[in-house]
DNA sequence: CCACAAACGTTTGCGTCGCCAACGATTCAC
DNA sequence: GTGAATCGTTGGCGACGCAAACGTTTGTGG
């Protein structure tokens, strides 16, 4: 027995960088085991719901929209693209752009894994009340917030 | 202008693994850097402190108290002992172990990075009154403590 | 009108982070 | 005493976020 495994130091499990990193990989856990059983990934989401709540946009904006690398966000496309999630289109206005348009079967699509992230953050939030779980979302918005976008733009100092 | 650079979609800012995500990013950054002004890591300092609070350990009791791999926990003690942080001794009770116990420079290193942690939480939290800091902290250490260890212990199912 | 700067999509590659698999050495349990 | 388990260590993997660069296309100032 000699020593019976003690636990973190009480500091240690007070700093809330590391309560984050915790957390947050619990999070992106769950997230990540639900999606990946539908072959879909975090991204994927985000792309799908950002293009049904905002239209169309080229993978510029998509990109500061939802935070996912310009460079990332090619292979995201692609595969949204390759299963007819998503549209692809040379923008006429803008020949540098495409347009990027949700499916009727993205709509689909984005409805199964919407269902798949409600699940997820409900067992990531499972021991807070309800009136908890949004107090943890303000306060962490909040931070998100005034620490400006993590994902500053592309060029943002030439 | 063409389009003024909408931000994020709604349900997508509001969404707590994304949230949780984003700030532990921030977090993370912000430690990082101060850290790194000292030529330290995160996990050194988390090293330190527990060897401050609870005393001398293994290699293994420093993994599963601090969350640290086992096998991070090699290069974190060589870089700790090479800088006289930190002694490595056999314990002569068990030889497959080694005793890590904190030395006086170790101790004024903890301080030195304690602050700097201080530092890094204290921006973090900027946006926040007193209370919501430690509401938070409480909010994250339930998620914390209800999911388990995120990082569970080396061989947990034989 | 024309050079020059900027934005776009894409490829390639890097650094960090958490983790697994394996090994030799040692100890524990039956 | 034999087999299982633990320890420290090495090497490597996959995910993530990001930077650099390139060719293409658009805009902007002289």
């Amino acid at each position: 027995m000699s020593t019976p495994p003690e636990p973190a130091p009480a500091r240690l499990r007070a700093i809330p960088s590391r309560l984050l990193a915790g957390s947050a990989l619990v999070a992106d856990r769950l997230v990540g085991e639900r999606l990946a059983a539908e072959g879909a990934h975090k991204w994927h989401f985000a792309v799908l719901l950002t293009l049904a709540e905002a239209g169309p946009a080229s993978q510029a904006e998509l990109s500061r929209r939802t935070g996912i690398h310009r460079s990332d966000m090619v292979a995201v496309l692609n595969e949204l693209a390759d299963t007819d999630c998503v549209r692809r289109d040379p923008d006429p206005a803008d020949r540098r752009r495409n347009v990027v348009t949700l499916t009727a079967v993205g709509r689909r699509r984005l409805a199964r894994l919407d269902a798949l992230i409600r699940e997820a953050q409900d067992e990531l939030l499972a021991p807070l009340t309800p009136d908890e779980r949004d107090e943890l979302t303000r306060l962490l918005a909040a931070l998100a917030d005034h620490h400006g976008p993590a994902h500053p733009g592309p060029d943002r100092t030439p």
